[in-house]
DNA sequence: TATGAATGAGTGTTCATTCAT
DNA sequence: AATGAATGAACACTCATTCAT
């Protein structure tokens, strides 16, 4: 394998990521992302053929990110009972937040300069996707969730976890003034039938 | 009269509006707008200091479009009950967002691209917000609402009714596929102490 | 006589002058110049066939000004010696550019703006300019002055003059630092034969 | 011809500086430059990080040039008489002038242009400058200049030399029409104590 | 006399992308 | 694999000037 190239890679989409934090999807440019890494503008393309496909890059990167979280097998454990699943993944998604607030800030960034079509953050993972949206239809089959459309379920979890995470980020209150079960509660009795 | 200035000023702000929603915030620039109102680009500027805003012009409007609603005024009437009025604020954005499903749109657009900082789009409407947030305050302090950051329920209030009622305009399930009851069920329960 | 005309002129007059004290004659714009003057910028034309016709107006204000000094019209009186009227006329032109630093910097710039086809700034008086030609030249035929080209004088003359009183009003040195005597000591030892 | 081995970067400040001595320095565009050379305005960019460096980059050297006169090294040879290295010092400016005439013009245009705010071209050269000031001040200390502001006598060394050789190169008169002593005199009578 | 509206040409600057080396 | 050079298109914004009112 091609470790160096790994290596330049990786620096180029963490480059990008710390630009999206800063400027926004919008304001990634190549010669930015250049600038930071410090290589040449045109080494870009060798890694990535244009911007949006380094821009998908960094979005996978973190649907990847959330994916690897441990916590988040337990979800996907099919032996389990289907409500132990669903707050297992929720807790998945909100500890994994707490502690890379970023993350789901870059996913959000991008999707909304791609265009909203698709205004749920949390898919396109084709595979994991497909398991979680499986799960939260599982589950409403089975009548643990309420009767709601499965994508605004999502993106209220979705809402509710990221900006919690950031405003602890922002340092607008302290991490501990709210417990998870407070958070969590908001959650689950939002979409638990 | 300034009757011909402020029809121009309006198709202007319509222009940008349109193009926030196909090509996105960051997908506006003042030649696509003037193109599109059928005026020189330079005209642009005799109406508006600069493209920022312009921008800020269609957000102040969207807001002030949603708090002309009518069915807001009973939500900041003090004589009703504060479970009373939040319910009728949830319920006139709903209703709102229903048929005006851009609005929401155009207002999470801009709201994204001036940066991240406030991840309430409810926010910043001066007056207004400040009785939304008071009315939030007010209801947590009864004890009508769960003990959550305000601006975390709010989020999740605009999340929902903003990712249904962009799944109904995109047809992505008919509008009386699920009841106001049950979207709000979602609502309620989640933030409802 | 138009007396309101004259006001706005002077007014609008003013105005270029003093945006090219700060931003140079090239920083002039006739949108800056209404705006300093509170009027519409088209109400410029009215007054000024073009911007060019403007700045000239600046020029020989400043010019006329200038020969409107009364110590200057020793240096007319031909029944004097030319010595002394040379030095009325160094005099003049030292006092009065010690009163008003800014009149020879508008002079300088402005004619800089328009290219530098004649080096000398004091040039271009049309009648009282030839009076100062003449009473170089005739100095020169009388020996009074040294045998260089008069333009070379006169220049070196207008940028004593010039340095000096920019460098007391920029506080460079106090103005009692250095003695009219010093300076002009300079000048005439310079241009004298 | 130097034109094959002539770098990019040459061509542009040959190119803004034939433009300056056409248009004065407010008339250099980055459009005009590149026409004027041949490649695409953005080009430019590459060379130049932006206008005012290409300004300045003229500026410094035309400075370069004149400090690169083998005659001017004399002028630093502190074995010499004060008397001596001064009068070598305009001696060599004023051969460098009448060799190139334009290099003072550029000098001027360019200062202009930033602001009036130093009213002496032949400052700002960094090293060589303050040894240029040394010269003048010590000269002034042991008595061989008149008691005036250094500034003063520098700017009218200049412009001396600069009438004078601007009116050459117009044809104004003949090269020979004045000798250099002629010039000297004018010069050295006005600042020699 | 005065203005507001309008515009086309212009400004400096940035960008994504290509290509020869 | 990596770069430097190059470019055309785009960008926000300013300007001098005209014209109808």
């Amino acid at each position: 394998m091609r470790t160096k190239d790994e290596t330049k890679e990786t620096k180029i989409l963490d480059a990008t990521a710390a630009i999206i934090l800063k400027d926004g999807a919008a304001g990634v440019s190549t010669v930015k992302v250049a600038k930071r890494v410090g290589i040449s503008q045109s080494n870009v393309y060798l890694y990535f053929k244009n911007k949006d496909a380094l821009l998908l890059s960094v979005y996978h990167r973190e649907m990847a990110r959330i994916q690897a979280t441990g916590d988040l097998q337990a979800a996907a454990d099919e032996s389990l009972a289907i409500e132990v699943r669903l707050k297992a993944y929720i807790s998945a998604i909100y500890h994994y937040a707490m502690a890379h607030p970023d993350s789901l800030t870059l996913i959000q960034q991008i999707k909304f300069l791609f265009g909203q079509y698709d205004s749920n953050p949390f898919l396109h993972g084709e595979t994991t996707q497909n398991l979680i949206t499986d799960l939260y239809a599982q589950a409403q089959q089975k009548g643990v969730l309420k009767n709601a459309p499965i994508s605004v379920l999502m993106s209220m979890v979705f809402s509710v976890i990221h900006t919690h995470s950031m405003n602890v980020q922002r340092q607008i209150y302290a991490a501990d003034q709210y417990s998870f079960e407070e958070i969590f509660a908001v959650i689950w009795q939002g979409i638990h039938a």
